[in-house]
RNA sequence: GCUCAUGUAGCUCAGGGGUAGAGCACAUCCUUGGUAAGGAUGAGGUCGCGGGUUCAAUUCCCGCCAUGAGCUCCA
């Protein structure tokens, strides 16, 4: 599917914008309008609205910047006061096209270039559909609609951000500047949009990763190589343990396996050379390398080699599935022993763009909780339900519901996939019978599948509104085939079997990433680094501050004290700052009544209570990974 | 990888052709206190890295690296 097909909307599906969409819609006239009067050779492609406002690329010598804003925005202020009326002309093709040759189209006049991008759209019209032009004073678009009544309605925008865009999404096509605003149906709701977008940076975990401590990304390392501080790796054992104990309970084997793997094994599995931009170089072996440089052997010559098997190397592994495959090959399997079930925190390597690195959502280095089924074609479709139903228990878990998932299916027209189309309609007939039970809306994405076979994925948005694929289960059937797995079925005769790809949260650092800005840094207790501080209210009282921790600690809460020569309120605010669910209080007075006063990060004051009361509330809380009222925001 | 922007103390940021500043954090001391910031003093910087222009560059120019937004990509 190219992607003008996929953004290209019918008209049916254009005239059901919504009030605000066709306002917003609207609002990108305004702005190509200030934008052409400023910088009259300015040409345009397209300017639709988008989910939280609209944009337009705009092809320019000029390259717009921030610095630009504040007299664009004081230029769209004028076009709004002159009030014009979006009007609709209806044109035949000829007219169209005769008035995007004159540059006429995206134009506030005449001009001696063409409207190249508009005559690029115009052909992306299908004869016989309705071709329109909507103008507001001099400026003349060539535009489906529709659109507020007058200019004057676009009162309440604000420009974003500019950045660059290929047209239509190609990166074959020209680049073009893409310029973002939005727009209300009032200045107050503008305002409160606003106000919203600042919240959504202070839950970005990148900001909360720094500040609670929680993990480090250095330059030094690395791009996209992710260092787990203390804090962070006390949350990555309590969701280790977590999913852990899922996995004892559905039947599947730990297994652990190495991080790299000869190139041979890649050759195998079909990932070298054909995938090898998106992997960290191979690595070659030290007297192949000191032969070739005696031999004054070039790179090209060595790169050549390795890809070509001439020469042994090792690759860092970009997936687990090869390691897990010769786990189950090393051994012989009766039908009897299906399905194998393999588990790893399988940590792999991949060479992201390093424009798509972000965080700990998009990194180069990362752990997949991840596992391998290998079953027969019958038992496909129960494993796929067991799969599904431990992605949605561990959502559910977190208080993650706000989620979508997606049936990604073959394009039937496509001709990048392997394997028997009987197979894969098998294949997808069983996801989409197992999806329709999980009780959750999916959506099916034709051309979404992997190479390889069907998948179901789980995807979450991040606090700025960006989807990110977490968990999946993936069916195939290229692997089994290409290792020759086989198992030995109840005829006696040698069978293939099915393998499942599948991991509930995707990766563990882009999984914490997005939990993290999901409770705002403030984790359910059995999942935050510090369950409970102890805060003396004097370092008289640091005896018995050390006995509550300690009691606290023999329990298994994970206890810090509060040392410093501050008084009780800022320590209180410290202990918020870092999220901490539990604070205990000692003073005389607790000391005297045999108590301690707690204060609950999100309850506020509880009181005074025995400190064996507040141990088996806490202990009962991190046994049932009880949300509490984290989760809910 | 592409376009644009950014890079000054651990963090958030101000400044600006004559080798640097604030707040918070940190250290020491005073204070020993009652539910979101007690006070004083101090330490801390090759102004991302490398070139160039200049008598002089952290400041201007170029390249690189990193970060951010968007695009493209994600087996």
């Amino acid at each position: 599917m190219s992607a003008s097909s996929k953004e290209r909307k019918t008209l049916d599906e254009r005239q059901q914008m919504s009030d605000l969409e066709r306002l917003r819609h609207s609002c990108a006239h305004v702005m190509a309008t200030a934008v052409c009067r400023l910088w009259p050779d300015a040409q345009f492609a397209a300017g639709p609205p988008v989910e939280n406002g609209f944009y337009y690329d705009i092809q320019l010598d000029h390259h717009i910047s921030t610095e630009d804003f504040p007299r664009i925005e004081e230029e769209m202020a004028r076009v709004v006061a002159e009030d014009a009326p979006f009007e609709k002309v209806v044109v035949s093709r000829d007219e169209a096209l005769a008035l995007a040759r004159a540059g006429r189209l995206g134009a506030t006049g005449e001009r001696p270039a063409p409207s190249a991008f508009k005559l690029d759209l115009l052909d992306d019209i299908p004869p016989g559909e309705e071709i329109s032009l909507f103008r507001n004073g001099d400026f003349w678009d060539l535009c489906a609609g529709p659109h507020v009544a007058r200019t004057g309605e676009c009162r309440a925008f604000k420009l974003l951000s500019v950045a660059s865009a290929f047209h239509k999404g190609d990166k074959d096509r020209p680049v073009l500047q893409r310029l973002y605003g939005t727009c209300f149906g009032s200045r107050a709701e503008l305002d409160a949009h606003l106000v919203l977008l600042e919240e959504a940076k202070r839950r970005d975990h990148r900001r909360l990763g720094r500040e609670l401590g929680l993990f480090h990304i250095d330059e030094e390392v690395g791009q996209g190589l992710v260092l787990w501080k203390p804090k962070g790796a006390l949350i990555r054992r309590a969701l280790q343990d977590f999913i852990t104990g899922e996995l004892d309970r559905q039947g599947y084997a730990q297994v652990f396996t190495p991080h790299i793997g000869k190139l041979g094994l890649y050759r195998t599995s079909g990932h070298f050379p054909y995938y090898q931009d998106s992997q960290y170089a191979p690595i070659p072996e030290r007297d192949q390398l000191e032969r070739l440089a005696d031999e004054n052997c070039s790179c090209a010559e060595l790169v050549n080699g390795l890809e070509q098997g001439a020469y042994e190397g090792y690759l860092l592994r970009p997936m687990n599935c090869p390691h897990h495959i010769k786990i189950y090959a090393s051994d012989h399997h009766s039908y009897r022993d299906l399905p194998v079930r393999l588990a790893e925190f399988g940590t792999v390597y991949r060479w992201e763009q390093s424009g798509e690195l972000g965080g700990m959502t998009r990194v180069r280095g990362f752990t997949q909780d991840d596992a391998h089924i290998f079953c027969t074609p019958d038992q496909l479709a129960a494993e796929v339900q067991g799969c599904l139903g431990l992605a949605k228990t561990v959502l559910g878990v977190l208080g993650m519901h706000d989620y979508r998932v997606r049936l990604s299916l073959r394009d039937p027209d496509g001709d990048k996939y392997v394997g028997d189309p009987a197979n894969w309609a098998k294949a997808e007939a069983a996801l989409r019978e197992v999806v329709e039970t999980l009780g959750v809306d999916f959506t099916e994405a034709v051309g979404e599948a992997a190479f390889y076979g069907p998948k179901i994925d789980f995807i979450v948005r991040d606090v700025i509104g960006r989807e990110w694929q977490l968990g999946t289960v993936q069916v195939d059937y290229n692997l089994p085939e290409r290792f020759d797995l086989t198992y030995i079925g109840a005829d006696n005769h040698a069978h293939r079997p099915v393998m499942i790809h599948r991991a509930p949260f995707g990766s563990l650092e882009r999984f914490t990433g997005l939990l993290i800005e999901h409770f705002e840094g403030k984790f359910p207790t059995w999942l935050a680094p510090e369950q409970a501080r102890v805060l003396p209210i004097s370092e008289k009282f640091m005896a018995a501050a050390e006995d509550a921790a300690g009691r606290l600690g023999a329990a298994g809460v994970r206890v810090s004290i509060d040392r410093s020569a501050d008084k009780v309120g800022a320590k209180i605010r410290l202990a918020r700052l870092d999220r901490v669910p539990y604070m205990l209080v000692i003073g005389a007075r607790e000391i005297e009544q045999g108590t301690v006063a707690v204060r609950h990060r999100d309850r506020g004051d509880l009181g005074a209570m025995p400190l064996d009361d507040l141990v088996g509330t806490i202990c009962t809380e991190i046994a049932n990974r009880s949300l509490g009222s984290a989760g809910t925001g």
